[in-house]
DNA sequence: TTAGTATAGGGTAAAAACAGCTTTTTTTAC
DNA sequence: GTAAAAAAAGCTGTTTTTACCCTATACTAA
């Protein structure tokens, strides 16, 4: 038996992670890995050096241009490549985001290195793929409410700002301060983010956008 | 140039990442790795059916049994094997308090693999190895404050629970219910707690727990 | 015009933060 | 075994911050 072997690139800010990944991948012998980035933007710039990756493994939260905005890019300049995206966290946003974005599919790092060839190859030849620790939830998700909730989580520049400012001991009024606006802007920013994320106090606030890979730490 | 080859084991929770370390390290053809585990009970499972590693590599915060708990076991039972921690964070106490459990050395995981190899070598030939990213905050903190500043965290198991509940959208009264507790005494571990991580808000205990890996989303 | 959005405001109730003190339980030492 | 010491748990307050109302203006876009 003799099949082509997929070729991939792989996009995550952790190093270590990033090139153990590109190895074990390597070694199964059914994956070529062109190419590693640290973020999206370093991504964007190595892609023309190599030939067209068949999919990309995405991490989600980079610095400089994360996960989201990177597949939305792929999508938009190279729709031939499909994205994969690799998480820590099993939370309906960042699926879905995810996959609203463009991305065929959505791994957890907790699985397994075969669950994670299966995926790669399910992926290239065009089919979603979601890892079977994560389709529960998002298939409760799909049929409970309407459909897949749409809930793109969009937040506004300043909204995010103020979501990474939350997640420190500052006071509002302090955020307020170091924004510029006023304490009744901030607030109502505050309310309006509590509405998104459907949570009832600052911490859950800060806890849910972490899950959800908005910000990070 | 003939040099024995470095025996370790790699303990973490993130299945991908740690087979991927693994494949990138025997690759460097100067390590061998002999096992890897989920966590700290896994390990100790695993640690007579091999033999003994001269190094393994330590992630913190894992699920059973975390990295703090992990080395002091190894220190007490095989104080001939070196740990080297493994951790996202550069933060203080994660770094403190893993060497005040023994551990030899602390690498971050956005390291690159070259340094990680040096690392390893160095710390089998029991020297003292701390990455270089993280080697100026310990040594301003070795510096500033007397000697390595005497906070190993302690946190008794209820004030750990604590914690970890306070990350989410429940008020104190309600934690106080979950945990069979008067709201006056859960009101203690949250002053306590304040004080031991120099906070004055929960979503700063929050956010500080979670850089110092005692807690886990 | 009208709808939408970002900004800013006042007021209120609940929760969180902080301080000071008492009782109970556990540890430790004698 | 018991007394002293220490730790954990509990209580009464007050002040500050959060959380949640509802309204108003200014600017933009359909």
């Amino acid at each position: 038996m003799h099949t082509e072997k997929v070729n991939i690139a792989i996009v995550d800010d952790h190093t270590l992670f990033r090139q153990g990944l590109a190895h074990l991948l390597t070694e199964s012998n059914e994956i070529n890995v062109l190419f590693d980035a640290d973020n999206g933007a370093d991504m964007i710039k190595k892609l023309p050096l190599h030939p067209l990756p068949d999919v990309i493994l995405m991490d989600i939260t980079m610095p400089v241009m994360d996960g989201y905005e990177t597949t939305k890019w792929i999508k938009a300049n190279h729709p031939g490549i499909n994205v994969l995206a690799l998480s820590m966290f099993e939370e309906d946003k960042p699926i879905i985001g995810m996959l609203k974005s463009g991305a065929g599919g959505y791994m957890l790092k907790q699985s397994k290195a075969g669950d994670l060839v299966s995926a790669i190859k399910g992926i290239a030849k065009q089919s979603i793929y979601i890892n079977e620790l994560v389709s529960g939830k998002l298939l409760r998700n799909i049929q409970n409410n309407q459909p897949v909730k749409n809930t793109p989580i969009g937040l506004n520049p300043n909204e995010l700002k103020f979501l990474e400012l939350c997640c420190s001991d500052l006071t509002y009024k302090q955020i307020a301060d170091m924004m510029n606006l006023s304490p009744h802007t901030i607030d109502n920013y505050r309310e309006a983010l509590f509405q998104k994320f459907e949570v009832k106090s600052r911490t859950g606030l800060v806890i849910s956008a972490l899950k959800n890979e908005l910000i990070k730490i």
